[in-house]
DNA sequence: ATATACTTTATTGTATACAATATTGCTGCA
DNA sequence: TGCAGCAATATTGTATACAATAAAGTATAT
């Protein structure tokens, strides 16, 4: 259900709006890692009660992208290293036999899809909206699930992309932000050629690539972590 | 930290308190699929208001042991053949390789655990209390994962053998229970050993009997689904 | 007698109010 | 000045109250 983006015209779910208002955000780097999420505060932004701003929170909480601290609060996750190996450890293991699945299944309008998502991606780029080529990039995985036809284990990825965002905003070190064109254009080819042994193996190298741009030596913890240490040390 | 189930000792959670009885609940089959939870039933049975109680409903349907209809409630899920399907598929995708690096890095206290968990399931299956019995065979798999020290495959593990329950309380159909101590003993041995290429197949196979012993084929639907059915045949 | 419209009831969705906990800022003392 | 303890404030956790929607029941008309 939450693949297929079924357009629901009446029924509003409020709760809902907040929970992707807020994810896109995380996606677009627009929230850092560790931020804040006073609930009051959010309440008042969307003109939404503490209820559904909690519902939203805690939805969220589910997927990782943000972390609850009882009677702390809600803050934007901040993957550790250890936590960002994981996550790309994860997709490996899941992506490219998933690439390999939507090769067998993709149907021509499938494949226009994911041209369209390229062109989204590349322009959003050229306009210098990186967070928004970031998020797109990132859709562009999912859609390659949702073609695949495994609901479960697109839901997987659907969180382990959503993470992915986070890590990307830590521990990304590449100049060049997001040069992968060339390797989403090559996996379309071969899912549409219904090529799938090359496209399970560039889905994996490309997810090789990715995780090559990645430097995951330790960095200053946030500001909750941080704070935590020095608490330690104190002792 | 679901997976280490650290012990805390003032930190009373009431959610947390009521998901876990929901969710075991499922996991032994006293509550079957598709089963109604009014949300003002729960809360007088755990004497905790409807707060908690939707805060526990939502958190049972991330992980799909509960679905959600808006305006309508929250009922236990009733997995369809084709999910169930991909449930098995998911396991058999993820848990061999989780097994494999259990192996590698089990420490002798792991083993302990292991067998003990063997020991529990077995002395349920002799007391005839075959949703215990399960329930522990269940948090065998999960053990493994946290052997594994992978969590963020590990939780998906996780959602998957929650899920599995539901899939064996519908679609089970062997009539010796479970006996599949055999297969987990063997396990055990060979994470005992170090051996993780024994490890990995053991599991393997373990999974494929699993599946072989569920029959997928269209069965009745519950309830809710039967009732969406005549109304379509209605009109 | 059946079907349809309306009314009543029950249940969920959302907002607000109160309680518990954590954080912050003061005041006084060494 | 610096720190300890207390007071004030802010924020989260939980309960309750109100609104919206769905389900069930009833009456009336054909």
């Amino acid at each position: 259900m939450s693949l297929l983006h079924i357009s629901t015209p009446k029924p509003k779910d409020v709760t809902q709006k907040v929970v992707d208002a807020l994810a896109l955000a995380i996606h677009e780097h627009r929230l850092a890692p560790a931020t804040k999420l006073g609930e009051d505060e959010i309440g008042e932004i969307y003109n939404v009660s503490r209820t559904v701003v909690r519902a939203a929170l805690q939805s969220l909480a589910h997927i990782q992208l943000v972390e609850i601290q009882r009677n702390k609060g809600a803050f934007v996750a901040s993957p550790t290293p250890r936590e960002a190996r994981e996550v790309f450890e994860a997709r490996a293991l899941l992506e490219p036999r998933t690439a390999r699945s939507a090769a067998s299944r993709a149907t021509p309008s499938d494949i226009e899809i994911l041209k369209d998502h390229i062109a989204k991606e590349h322009a959003a780029l050229n306009a210098g909206d990186n967070g928004r080529a970031l998020n797109l990039s990132g859709r562009f995985h999912i859609e390659i699930a949702r073609i695949a036809d495994q609901d479960t284990i697109g839901r997987f990825i659907e969180t382990l992309i959503a993470r992915s965002s986070l890590v990307i905003a830590l521990y990304w070190r590449r100049e060049s932000a997001l040069c992968e064109s060339h390797a989403h254009h090559a996996l379309v080819q071969a899912i549409a050629d219904g090529d799938e042994q090359n496209a399970e193996e560039l889905m994996q190298s490309h997810l090789v690539d990715l995780n090559s741009a990645l430097d995951f030596r330790d960095r200053p913890a946030q500001t909750l972590n941080l704070r935590e240490l020095l608490q330690a040390t104190d002792q």
